[in-house]
DNA sequence: CGGGTCGTTGAGGTCAGTCAAACAGAGTGG
DNA sequence: CCACTCTGTTTGACTGACCTCAACGACCCG
């Protein structure tokens, strides 16, 4: 029962800031949200061959991976507390699967989606859903300059510095620290490189003074310095949430 | 006048693919569809500074393009005749712009898109648009799997793949033979490659007799082997159009 | 203690980028 | 008609970024 109010709670909180909620629409969010659901971290959230269901994360880290016949994985998007994991197109294919990075508690949207989808939902609510469904491609497109167009130093100072403002937007960031619990495995497979590389890059922005990053946590020390090597626009993401009430503790 | 009509008639067409339309939703296209724009090659087709608009590419080809501080381009997404180009998220960074890829008409589908999104359109209507923009998302991410995790042979035949699934939904092939107006350079913008790599792995693709490519046009060999040997899963794209009329006559 | 994952390091190979130059075709202007 | 330019393709030689393979240390947990 009390996990049930923390999801609720948790997605009206992730959709107010993107747009202020009516309270009409926090309301429709109570009545639909459903129970939630754990995770280990590498479990796969969704039954195989069925498409993916749109899942809320709310505490933990997620993602969509991909994986080739010849077992190469690539994760497409991350998705950190308060985004959404699990959205694809049709095509639905059974190579793409919902994934947990870490242990994670996440709930079904599926149905506000469909509610969100035909039309039956407050403005506000629309408006929100919109506005994070907006975010989530310019950060698909955001990835598609990395992986094409960055060098692996620059890619992955790139991303970190995203998901240090995505981190930032959903308050979880303390100053320049941010939580950081994914493997160097998990975060090469996401920039396309290989592990080695990947250490190699990450104790190079070390040696470099741009970041600190140790035990799951990542401290920016020369952020702009850092967005500039990195091709990163800096405040590009909307900035700090409105106002953060005591809310986001810890499960 | 008669540019206006083709460019509703071709919007129809494209979205009567994805979803068969009610005669109602035909109608509200026609009453809201504006003129065509033309553009030349290299043009850009938005105002600097503004927000992308929705355009619908009634002939030639289109893409949004982001431009790094340093001036290395990435083609993000191409779009052909049928498929509309411009849709990014809030950022909108100024650093985005749609460009034209070869000689191209448009049609602006700003006052559609407001309209369905504001859900003031027939049912059919917004199944079918919703239909496209997955089909758009998936294909986002189909090329994240290719920049992410495939080599450069790979990734061109997976491209070229995918453009001829889609050239063929558009009604746009004939056979095995695929036009493609774009210049390697573009090709090698898209699919992170310098353009002298990319034309050596196009060379070789046709050494090993899986392609023919020469002036614009691509007919490919042996379909099923290329398809394996790029990791590309033939078939994922809806298949046949339902049924062309003698419609897609070149203005 | 053994076995697991995760991070780290070294040596060597390869894929793909850079630089440079030459060639082909289309359009232009003399 | 022939230079001439411009864009696009092609080629070679070289360089370097990144990958592979392999092994080792740190840590956690049973």
């Amino acid at each position: 029962m009390r996990r049930v109010l923390n999801a609720t709670f948790c997605l009206i909180q992730a959709l107010d800031r993107h747009h202020r909620l009516a309270s009409e629409a926090e309301a429709e969010l109570e009545m639909l949200s459903g129970p939630t659901e754990d995770y280990l971290s590498g479990d796969y959230m969704n039954a195989p061959g069925t498409p993916l269901r749109r899942l809320l994360v709310v505490a933990g880290w997620a993602a969509e991976q991909h994986t080739l016949p010849d077992g190469r994985k690539q994760l497409l998007r991350l998705a950190l507390a308060g985004e959404v994991c699990g959205v694809v197109g049709p095509p639905s294919e059974s190579r793409t699967q919902a994934v947990a990075l870490t242990d994670v508690t996440v709930a079904d949207l599926s149905k506000i989606a469909a509610m969100v989808r035909e039309r039956h939902a407050d403005p506000t609510l629309l408006a929100a859903w919109r506005t994070m469904e907006a975010l989530r491609q310019a950060s698909d497109l955001r990835h598609l300059v990395r992986l094409g167009s960055l060098s692996a130093l620059e890619r992955t100072g790139n991303l970190l510095l995203e998901l240090y403002e995505r981190s930032a937007f959903a308050g979880l960031t303390r100053g320049a620290a941010m939580r950081l619990p994914l493997t160097q495995v998990q975060l090469a497979e996401h920039l396309g490189l290989s592990t080695v590389h990947a250490n190699r890059v990450i104790q190079q922005l070390r040696r470099e003074g741009l970041i600190e990053a140790q035990s799951r946590q990542v401290v920016f020390r020369q952020l702009a310095a850092l967005a500039l090597s990195s091709c990163y626009e800096l405040g590009t993401y909307p900035a700090a949430p409105p106002f953060q009430s005591p809310s986001q503790v810890r499960a």
